[in-house]
DNA sequence: CGCCGAGTTGAACTGAATCAAGAAACGTGG
DNA sequence: CCACGTTTCTTGATTCAGTTCAACTCGGCG
C-alpha cells in the first residue's frame, strides 16, 4: 500500500485552501512506529490525533479475562484517535498499537481546537470527521445486534477487503466479536458454498 | 418523571448565554406525539434534533426478517436525532418512534448550521454533544464484543435504572440484543442468586 | 533442519434461539 | 367497575450457533 500523507489526504478531501493546510503542516510532525509499538496505552491521556501515512494500526481493549476486543482498525488515510480521552482529558480505556511498520502525522489536540477557534473551515472539517465516526460506530452496533458472525464477516470482507489480507486471522475474529476457530470455521463453510455454484 | 425544558438543560449543562439561550428558543418549538408515533421514519431525511422534554423515545431498525433492533433510547433530557441522515441528508437507515407519550423540542439543523458559523459557544456545546455520543457509542460496542448477555442486562440495569421501569422487556432484550425469552431466563438466574446472599 | 506461531479440525459442551403453550397484566369499551 | 381481548412475561423442550479444549498441520524463518 502506498504512504498518503495528511497534506494530499486534506487537499483532495476537504475545502480547506492551501494557506490553511500549510499551517496545519508547520506545527505537525510525522512519527515511525515499529509492528507492535503502542501510539496509546489504556491508562495515558490522549493528546493527539493520529493520520495513518503508511501502515496499520488497531484500536483495542481488553477484558477482565485478558482477552482483547478490536474496536478498529486504521490503514492508510484514516484517522484514529480515543475522542473519549483527547475531548474530557480523561485516561484512554483502550490501547492504540501500529500492527505493521507505521508512519504517522501526528495532530495535536491543542493545534486542533485552536483551529478550530481562528478558522470556521477547519471546524466544518473536524466536524465531518465526528460525524463520519458516529455512522460508522452506529452501523457496527446495528450489525452487532441483527447478523450472524457469518454475514458480519461478509460484510467485512465487502468494506475492508485490503485489512482482511494484510491482519491475522485472530485479529479479523476479534473485530467480529467471535473465536479464531469461530472464524476459521465461518470460511470453510463458505468456502463450500463457493464451490456449489 | 417530570418535565426538562431545553432552555433549563442549557443552563445548567452548557455555558451557553441567556442571549444566545433566548435566542435559540425563540426560533424553536415543541411538538407532542403519542405513544406509538413517528418522529422519524426510515427513509425520510431527518431535518432537526429532538430534544425529549417529557416522556421517552427510542431509535430502532428493522432486519430483512422482520425483527426490530433498538439502537439507543432517550428519556428525558435526551437528545436524538439521525446524525447520518441530518449531516449527509441522505434517507435514514433507522425509525425514531415515541414509546410513551412525549413532547419533544425540535431543533432544526438549518438554525444549528447558522448558530454554528455565527456563535463559537453554540459550536462548542455542538461539538460536546458528538463526543457524547460517539462516547456511548464506542462503550457500546465494547460491550457487545466483550460480555455475556447477563453482563450486559446488569450493566444496563446499573446505568438506565429508570428506564427498564418504563419500557417492555422485548425492548430491553431487543436493545440488548437477545430475545425476550432470554431475558426472561437471565432475570430468573439473576433473582436467584441474590437470594443466595 | 527444527522450531514456532498461525490456522485448521474434531468432539464435547454451553449460552442463547426457537417454537409452543400457558399465565399474568393491561387498557379499552360497555 | 367488570369483562374482554391483547399484549407481555414466563416456562419447558428442543435445536443451533458459537465456545472451549486439545491435537494436529502447515508455512516461514532462524
Amino acid at each position: 500500500m502506498n504512504k498518503i500523507t495528511f497534506s494530499t489526504f486534506l487537499t483532495s478531501n476537504t475545502d480547506l485552501d492551501e494557506t490553511m493546510i500549510a499551517e496545519l503542516m508547520r506545527h505537525c510532525r510525522t512519527l515511525f512506529f515499529k509492528k507492535g509499538d503502542f501510539l496509546l496505552r489504556q491508562g495515558d491521556t490522549c493528546h493527539a490525533s493520529f493520520f495513518v501515512e503508511k501502515g496499520l494500526v488497531r484500536q483495542y481493549g481488553i477484558d477482565n479475562e485478558g482477552k482483547e476486543h478490536i474496536l478498529q482498525f486504521a490503514p492508510e488515510g484514516w484517522i484514529v484517535t480515543d475522542r473519549d480521552s483527547l475531548y474530557n482529558k480523561t485516561p484512554a480505556a483502550y490501547f492504540i498499537q501500529a500492527i505493521e511498520d507505521t508512519s504517522i502525522f501526528l495532530i495535536e489536540e491543542e493545534l486542533v481546537s485552536k483551529l478550530t477557534k481562528s478558522h470556521s473551515n477547519f471546524t466544518t472539517f473536524n466536524d465531518t470527521l465526528l460525524h463520519n465516526h458516529i455512522r460508522q460506530l452506529t452501523k457496527r452496533i446495528y450489525q452487532l445486534l441483527s447478523a450472524s458472525a457469518e454475514d458480519r464477516y461478509l460484510s467485512f470482507i465487502k468494506t475492508y477487503p485490503d485489512i482482511l489480507l494484510r491482519v491475522p486471522q485472530t485479529m479479523v475474529a476479534s473485530y467480529l466479536g467471535i473465536t479464531p476457530e469461530s472464524l476459521s470455521r465461518v470460511r470453510k463453510s463458505l468456502s463450500g458454498k463457493n464451490f456449489k455454484k
